[in-house]
RNA sequence: GGGCCGGUAGCUCAGUUAGGGAGAGCGUCCGGCUUUUAACCGGACGGUCGGGGGUUCGAAUCCCUCCCGGCCCGCCA
């Protein structure tokens, strides 16, 4: 395609590295365009798939197998899916590597051995419930502030500590989105020693350490040691490290107040001795020592770090670990309906609940979606999201006319359906398959029911009746396969669970009860004159015909007539198409309720 | 105040790699499905591409500047 007289590569083959302080931001995936940057890798070949580009950067460092992608949550009251991100992110550069031929282990850092710093108002149970503090062993949470996540007991009474619990909660729903995650507890890393010659190494060197940090830190003086012991007598972690010997690897210390925010946790005054193993790092060098520790190749990070903790961690691990950092990947924050999420203020969503009203692909699809874009999950609306992922689904099978959605779509869709990078024959990932379809299924032949119209199925209970709705309106025919229509059903359960949750205009269900209707003697007659019409045997459309026949004849308006069979079949004064719906429902049933008779 | 990232139709978003036609879906409006009743189909309306300036034959795209929003620049993570 080139052949282009405009075609000019001394741009990029003349521009020496000017190597500025850019070269560390986190934000490649917005330095794609810089002139003359190698950012988008060595043969800067375009990627429609940002993670892609991602995976350039990491080969570029020819990295040691297996390459390790990292992320990291510290231990909240909810697993919400703000922490998604940091699980789908990766694990779509994970997998894009997978299928260069790379081996690839994808790690979660728990940061566990933080103190608890304050209550948290809303936990998530085991379940993935929100909850608030009355509804658990609050006083376990509320003895315990100041001292390490893993030293808490579970306020669910569950599991060995809160961090457990935690832990467990993200597990799972790494878990429920097909996402393997090794789960890592930073407390373990302390207690096995891994993290020893972490701690020596930032200890040994204090002036070039205190002068590194310094820089980004204000409170880091002559004095500071960047060590937090666990209190022997109350077990709270402290701050105030009075020695440090190397060679017994231990450090002396004494158990003062600790300020989180305008509170104050009291510490209780003991003197003592405490092992490299019986502490931890500050968190501006624990991420540093975790990259080094774990070997991490990979990290992506909100951007609450890109110009706090990202900077200073490069520097420390240059400075203070001689290790080069990851490849770093910043990635917006996204709204839950246009508002931030915050589980105090109640504006959150597990996963467990948004996989109520979405297929999982649906959810991977959103973070499969360029990470650089500010974006809202709005559930009142989540048709609009679900009537996007259909059309990307429809490209990947070359189904819609639009070139950049097909690009994106071939290359992006395998991912976002765990297959790969691959046909589902010869999956090459450690993605874990999201449905249950034979082997010998061709993907092609799936049936996506427009949410919306799901939600309208959704409206009858009967199953086999949805499914004849669908055919009907032309969504199944007799060439789909049973898997396909069994996958479209599932819509329909998630579509109605939408429709009750937001009370939205598809709450509607078919009545099994008669319910309470005021009727003049017109109206009267004219539903028990429909009801005969059915009682003769007609199918919908002549139904749908005869209603506006009916109603004139007995000089009903024809929507109080509508409105009549609304109030009849579910309770509302509107619906859907009414004829061609009451064609479809058993006829001595609608005989009945038109009769008012049941 | 400084730094970083973002700003494209009423809404949700593509398009910026590599300058050349401003797009999609949804919503709205109109129409069709034998005669208002939310599923289906067609059409239309709809945008100073945040504002301004510059480079260019040509700018959503490159450069400068300003405006708005988010994040960071205390502690913590």
């Amino acid at each position: 395609m080139t052949g282009d007289p405009a075609d000019d590569d001394s741009a990029s083959e003349s521009s020496a590295d000017d190597d500025s302080a850019s070269a560390d931001s986190p934000h490649i995936l917005s330095e794609q365009a810089d002139s003359g940057g190698g950012l988008s890798g060595d043969d800067g070949e375009f990627h429609a798939f940002w993670a892609d580009v991602v995976a350039d950067e990491i080969e570029a460092r020819d990295p040691d197998e297996p390459i390790v992608i990292k992320g990291g949550v510290s231990p909240s009251g909810v697993a919400h899916v703000g922490n998604v991100n940091e699980v789908m992110r990766g694990y779509f550069v994970a997998e894009v590597l997978r299928e260069r031929g790379h081996e690839v282990r994808q790690l979660f850092t728990s940061d566990d051995k933080d103190p608890l710093r304050k209550l948290p108002r809303k936990l998530a149970n085991a379940d993935g419930e929100i909850v608030g503090l009355g509804d658990v062993d609050a006083g376990a949470l509320g003895r315990n502030l100041g001292k390490p996540y893993t030293a808490i007991p579970d306020p669910f009474g569950e599991r060995e500590s809160y961090a457990a619990h935690f832990a467990a909660l993200l597990s799972a729903d790494a878990d429920r989105l097909g996402v393997p995650v090794e789960m890592v507890s930073n407390t373990a890393l302390y207690a096995d020693g891994r993290f020893d010659d972490a701690v020596r190494t930032a200890l040994s060197d204090l002036e070039t350490l205190r002068g590194t940090l310094g820089a980004y830190q204000d409170k880091v003086d002559d004095e500071y040691v960047p060590f937090n012991p666990v209190c022997a007598a109350c077990g709270k972690v402290t701050e105030t490290v009075t020695a440090v010997d190397l060679e017994a690897e231990t450090v002396e210390y004494v158990c003062t107040d600790l300020e989180v925010g305008d509170d104050v946790i009291e510490g209780c005054g003991h003197e003592g001795t405490a092992t490299f193993r019986e502490g931890k790092l500050p968190w501006r060098l624990e991420w540093p020592a975790q990259w080094d520790v774990l070997d991490v190749d990979f990290e992506p990070f909100g951007k609450d770090h890109a110009e706090g903790s990202w900077p200073s961690g490069v520097d420390l691990a240059r400075t203070v670990f001689g290790i080069e950092p990851p490849v770093p990947m910043v990635y917006e924050w996204f709204t839950l309906g246009g508002e931030a999420l915050s589980s105090s203020a109640g504006n959150v969503v597990t996963v467990p609940e948004l996989l109520e009203v979405l297929e999982p692909e649906v959810v991977r699809y959103f973070f499969a979606l360029h990470p650089k874009k500010a974006r809202d999950l709005d559930l009142e609306r989540i048709d609009l999201l679900v009537d996007r992922f259909d059309r990307f689904e429809r490209a990947y099978f070359g189904e819609v006319d639009d070139e950049e959605l097909t690009r994106f779509a071939e290359r992006a869709y395998p991912f976002v359906m765990g297959w790969g990078g691959e046909s589902p024959d010869g999956r090459s990932g450690d993605g874990r398959a999201l449905s249950d379809r034979p082997a010998d299924a061709d993907p092609a032949d799936r049936v996506r029911f427009p949410y919306t119209f799901a939600a309208v199925l959704g409206m009858v209970e009967d199953e086999d009746l949805r499914e004849q709705l669908a055919r009907d309106e032309g969504h199944v025919d007799d060439d789909t396969p049973e898997w396909a229509v069994r996958e479209a059903l599932a819509r329909v359960e998630r579509a109605r669970t939408w429709a009750e949750r937001t009370d939205n205009e598809y709450n509607y269900r078919l009545q099994t009860e008669l319910p309470a209707v005021d009727l003049d003697d017109d109206a009267a007659a004219a539903l028990d004159a429909l009801a005969d019409f059915v009682a003769a045997g007609h199918d919908g459309e002549a139904i749908q015909a005869e209603m506006y026949e009916t109603a004139r004849d007995h000089g009903v308006e024809v929507a109080d007539f509508f409105e009549a069979g609304y109030r009849l079949f579910f309770d509302q004064p509107q619906g859907p198409r009414l004829g061609e719906f009451l064609g479809e429902l058993e006829r001595e049933f609608v005989v009945a309720r038109l009769r008012r008779e049941a």
